[in-house]
DNA sequence: AGATTATGTCAGTACTATTGACGTAATTTC
DNA sequence: GAAATTACGTCAATAGTACTGACATAATCT
């Protein structure tokens, strides 16, 4: 069972290994624009939920407003992410992506979607929703509404296209 | 089937939210010894292959030997990981956790099990395997050598009690 | 003997993150 | 309407992890 005192080595290890490929592909392309993995994670969320304040991006990143300033500062330079004055209070910021920021965004998706694609060719729906629900699972309890895992949780949000 | 563009969002998602999690119930024990991640991952291979050399150690975690002589000098200083000329080749160092580091290795992976278990206690065997073979799926697949799922493919390795 | 290998180390740099402090504008509260 | 709070931005200092490049030493291989 590959369980030695009583502890799961074999999923712990394979974990670690997987998370570093996975992320390993975007990597690569990030390193063409001067980009690191914060600025992945700011562009994958401003374009998976358009139209988000800086607050609930640090709350979805669980990082600092300092750590944050530099990244969403470059891509708003580079033109991949625009700032709004938020409608119904003007203290807020609401993100959106550029066509160039989705561009990107879809660009670095693309390789690990075709690594998550290929992981689960031979399987059925059954092996999908079983990786979904355990990859949920993992997650900390308190923070799960923070996903969208499906059209389903989406609609429950105020924040869909704008 | 939340897939946009034909892009596998849902689980680029979960895995970053399910991966951020996973690291952050060890990082809270690594904060009281002033360790980090990069701790933790040598000292967890050290104890899972115990009597593995540097060079090895390097190739497994894919950083350069100049990354890892901080850390590890650390690791070796507190007692948690001790050096021993090769027998065969005496230019290697073979590493090998002391009781200390065994003690702290486990402490470190406890939490993580313990994840991982509740997000498979509603499973069979069935669910386990599958989740077992979508990470190992998920590793670049030139890289899966390096991996023991379990005691099967441990018999095939060198490195194993001492 | 000379080349290669395994490891260690020094120096400089980059990226991501932290804490703490302060400022400004907008909203809320009393 | 004045005071407190909130949302955001920014400056400064620090830490952890990683990188490239260069050089040194000892051991092994050719």
């Amino acid at each position: 069972m590959s369980v030695e005192d009583g502890i799961d080595f074999a999923i712990i290890e394979l974990f670690f290994f997987a998370y570093r490929d996975f992320t390993s592909d975007p990597d690569q392309i990030l390193a063409d624009y001067g980009f690191g993995r914060a600025h992945h994670r700011v562009l994958h969320f401003v374009n998976r939920r358009p139209g988000l304040t800086v607050a609930e991006l640090l709350d979805v990143l669980k990082i600092t407003k300092q750590s944050l300033a530099r990244v969403l500062k470059q891509l708003i330079d580079t033109d991949h992410v625009v700032q709004l004055q938020g409608p119904r209070d003007r203290r807020q910021r609401e993100l959106y992506p550029t066509a160039k920021g989705r561009a990107l965004a879809l660009a670095l998706a693309r390789p690990q979607s075709r690594r998550i694609h290929a992981a689960l060719q031979d399987s059925g729906t059954t092996e999908r929703t079983m990786v979904e629900r355990f990859l949920e699972a993992m997650v900390n309890p308190e923070l799960r509404a923070q996903i969208d895992v499906g059209s389903a949780k989406m609609s429950g949000k105020s924040h869909g296209e704008h």
